[in-house]
DNA sequence: GTCTATAACCTGATAGAC
DNA sequence: GTCTATCAGGTTATAGAC
């Protein structure tokens, strides 16, 4: 047996299997419940390796979030240019600008480890300004401008506070059923399963796009 | 000045004075980032005391759960019950169940330390299942069966998976509105403030009903 | 009930051999 | 790049004086 014959799955690369395992036991525990100890156990690493390849605990929670980010917004913003292309220059259809963000969130959840990942950004929503999951704000700033933009092009007549509290909402919506799919996939007896990415997208698209389109409430009527 | 002229400020029992601090550092760092000490230290206590009066640190974290959630799961069901005499055997009018489930939480935030509440909470949906936040769930349990029931009598003929879909994306829209006050505010320049509870309400139900409400998605349409 | 002191342990980060 | 050993400081929890 030479060395260049071990099995594929062991030679993953030490700073690769520290993300792999970071990703996982933060989604879990939060940041600062998980120490390096864990991750670099986990990861079958040495504890020095997270310092050598990251610098610090910041850096690496920076780094988790970069390697899925990156990809799924690029994802994103081709739906959505394709979305756009289609259009010209009249009004944008509503369901296909959710899609466009969406579902690429549901193809990651289906990829390595998507379920933690998931898990990771619906937790990250709901992290406070100055904590270590700023850096996932940064990171999805890039994508925050063009679709609010898109956004308001679907929904002529619609004012900017109004449109600001239903994103915000629409953003609740998707960061809640990241973070509690498991939960959703119990109380629903199996019934409910965001792996169905399908049925899900279409759950989604539903709600949102009922969401925008609302009209002021109608209190006392049904 | 005798002992008994001291200002009420002051009068504050440690026990209370540690659950006020726990809330508001909970909800701004998270359960683990925040060690007693920084607790009892904000609470002007000892550090002793905390273990004196809640014998460990999660049954501290209950204690803050159990606090604000046991009167506000009170007033939803004190809402709730006059809408059901109301509509005695008939349908039930849906804004009005949205409104018994939202308000007494607008309320909360608008109370002693409204807004760190609102945050611990929000934050708290996204907890996982087996983390300190679970207390929050057990204790949220209290209302999930009768709401459940008056929204399935709120809206006929809907099935019981798109129905357990669309009540957990409203959670969502909830928890995510509660955990991201601030950042809306922010990126709203001061137009939408959740502490407006009055107009903050109006968006809540205009968008939670019309998602409930909602047919199946229909792509390619605007 | 409130304090000091301390036990037993875990943390992120680094120095330096290999 | 990977290891061991270690630093300085933080953590929960408790024992015992007042």
């Amino acid at each position: 047996m030479s060395e260049t014959n071990v099995s594929p799955t062991e030679r993953i690369p030490t700073k690769e299997r520290i993300l792999d395992a970071a990703e996982v036991l933060f989604a879990e525990h939060g940041f600062d419940a998980t120490s390096l100890r864990m991750i670099t156990t986990a990861a079958g690493a040495n504890l020095a390796s997270a310092n050598y390849h990251f610098h610090s605990k910041d850096e690496l929670v920076r780094a988790v979030f970069a390697r899925r980010i990156r990809p799924l917004n690029q994802r994103r913003m081709e739906l959505l240019e394709s979305c756009l292309q289609a259009s010209g220059e009249g009004p944008l259809p509503l369901e296909e600008v959710i899609k466009a963000f969406v579902q690429p969130v549901l193809e990651m959840r289906s990829g390595p480890q998507g379920a933690a990942v998931g898990r990771l950004f619906g937790r990250s929503y709901a992290d406070p300004l100055g904590s270590p999951g700023q850096s996932f704000f940064e990171l999805m700033k890039e994508v925050a401008r063009p679709f609010t933009e898109a956004f308001r092009r679907a929904l002529p007549g619609l004012e900017q506070a109004d449109l600001v509290w239903k994103l915000h909402f629409s953003v609740g919506v998707m960061a809640h059923t990241l973070a509690g799919a498991d939960h959703l996939r119990i109380i629903s007896g199996g019934r409910c399963d965001l792996s169905d990415a399908e049925g899900a997208l279409e759950q989604i698209v539903a709600y949102i796009s009922a969401g925008l389109r609302a009209k002021p409430a109608r209190i006392g009527r049904n």
